[in-house]
DNA sequence: TTTATATATTGCAATATTACGATTAATAAC
DNA sequence: GTTATTAATCGTAATATTGCAATATATAAA
């Protein structure tokens, strides 16, 4: 139904899913790619770089807030986006997780 | 639109959009969870398992295989799924970047 | 061959996402 | 005050996703 029966998984499974979600789009890839590769915060730069109308990267921006992937702080009319560390050390410890539990069980391998 | 500009997007920005979006799901989440804790391999089980038809994780692990997250090899009329350690390792290792990057250049933080 | 079992596919309906033009809000410069 | 500048929001169209019942397919067992 395009919706997702939330109820029926547990917290955590929704929550790496939400953060999956968040980052499942090329055009919020390449912000991630260009914040990370600007030593500085980067506000209306992001809407120079990519070739998507203001209005959409903001929608993307907002997403990525929502999914605490950047933090933005406002800089008179400006807004200064930047990673969040923590988000991406979060993920980046559930999947490497996953992924250190199958090079161990891979001895067992099956298919 | 709902349609992405995939065009405006590096090749290695869209796949590694594609390949989140494939896990980007707590259904999808729970089948790959459920994977890697059994031993051996499991077919339908996964059915038993979630609380969604058999049409709907079917649906699923077809874009699980798709994204080449999971195996699958036809045991007489049941078929063995499992994952594949590779995928999973090549998408640690993405996260892994840019989430060392973030951490070397956290002293120069802005935010 | 018939029957059971396991999985895939089809065809919806409901909802979500993506994208953009137009507009709004909020601050800075004058 | 007026005028730029910057970013968010609204409204809308096009498309995608999720979920399931019903059906199809394919093999195994009888």
């Amino acid at each position: 139904m395009g919706i997702t029966k939330t109820d029926s998984f547990t917290e955590q499974q929704n929550e790496l899913a939400t953060l999956l979600k968040a980052m499942a789009h090329p055009a919020r890839i390449a912000i991630i790619e260009f914040l990370l590769k600007k030593d500085k915060c980067i506000c209306g730069d992001i809407v120079d770089e990519l070739p998507l109308a203001q209005a959409t990267i903001s929608q993307h921006l907002k997403e990525l807030k929502n999914a605490n992937l950047i933090k933005g702080t406002i800089e008179g009319t400006a807004i200064c986006y930047c990673l969040n560390q923590e988000v991406f050390s979060a993920l980046n410890d559930k999947i490497q997780l996953i992924t250190n539990q199958l090079i161990i069980k891979n001895s067992t391998k099956c298919c």
